[in-house]
DNA sequence: TAATTCACATACCGATTGGTATGTGAATTA
DNA sequence: TAATTCACATACCAATCGGTATGTGAATTA
């Protein structure tokens, strides 16, 4: 069963995302979900703390469905295309439905503004990044991969590409940037770099 | 000689850039100008137009650089590795003592704040893309590039790398990603379609 | 030189902000 | 069953928000 902190998490994670910090109001909060201040400010500390929590549920919302396709697929090269598979398939509608990219939005957001938010989305854009070196790397010792790649540049550049064309997507509307973005990445990266 | 508005552009540009439209107050905007409300609404209608005005001047900064590197050129391969130069040699430090990339920034905080805003980073983004993509064909049509090469999509990848490579060095303030995102375009983009 | 306009500064406005202190009915515990 | 705790709702707070109306001294014009 959902408590009602998690069911104001729900609420209010798309509302963060697409507004920002500043952007989004207690009154906005409390429209959304049909509660009180008072119900708020029973399970969060303060309007950051909703926020801080609200961010890692929508970065959760969708790295948990490509952790799936990654973890379900076996070898470097097939985990790649199992990003890029997510990225074609999930991302730009999953993405789209909650109000963005929370890494970018936030980045955004947060940069002159809330420090400490601001860290959080920089440490998830570790994550993910040594997420893909981790598997680059594997690749190389079992001789999928070419042993001259750089993992953590490839690993950036993917990331780099994503963001951008998810980026580019949202503020155009169509999916086809992050879609040619994801080919682009197949045809240029992965299969410039296995053996 | 500079004006007072062109003088409160100058000052508050960069604070839109960094802050954001909700997160940058009228008290801010006059503590940066040293000037009162009086003087922001004698030559502004209100802060929106502030705003707009502020968001052109932040993109002209940083365009205008870009079009004198490829105007100074001649040819399409040539035009486009002075993007590259540009966006390796000048491009995080003009984007990053300003507050960063306009167009992303803009993008992302309007997105659901500001239609009309939105809109005007929407034709920006328009715009480059075409200008780039005018350069491709040109090239396509002088037999400098590749005849079989889609120029607007590889527009569109071009600017998605770009744009994502400052997000990245932006947030982790590291030249690196956007030098490394400007060396890919190079080798991979570049090179695979000229004749 | 008197009147007017310009280029701001000052003072004020209602609305909204995030946050808190108190109230309250239902459920739980003693 | 009486007391207490839980899960909120209500009411209020000072501060700040964007915006406006008025004031004012200097420059310009008539």
């Amino acid at each position: 069963m959902e408590t009602t902190q998690e069911y104001i998490l729900e609420k209010v994670a798309p509302l963060f995302n697409k507004k920002g910090y500043n952007g989004t109001s207690l009154s906005e909060i409390t429209k959304a979900t049909n509660l009180t201040k008072g119900a708020v400010y029973f399970y969060f500390r303060n309007k950051e703390d909703l926020a801080f929590q609200a961010f890692h549920l929508n970065v959760k919302k969708l790295v948990k469905p490509l952790n799936n396709v990654v973890i379900e697929r076996k070898g470097a090269i097939n985990k790649l295309y199992g990003m890029t598979y997510y990225f074609k398939e999930y991302y730009y509608e999953l993405a789209s439905e909650r109000g963005g990219c929370p890494l970018l939005n936030l980045g955004v957001d947060a940069r002159f503004n809330n420090p400490i938010l601001f860290e959080e989305a920089r440490k998830i854009c570790d994550r993910l990044i040594q997420n893909t070196a981790t598997i680059i790397t594997h690749g190389i010792k079992h001789k999928e991969i070419k042993e001259a790649t750089d993992a953590h540049t490839l690993a950036t550049n993917i990331y780099s590409m994503i963001e951008g064309g998810i980026f580019m997507s949202l503020i155009t509307q169509n999916k086809n940037y992050i879609v040619n973005i994801a080919n682009h990445i197949e045809s240029a990266i992965i299969e410039q770099i296995r053996l």
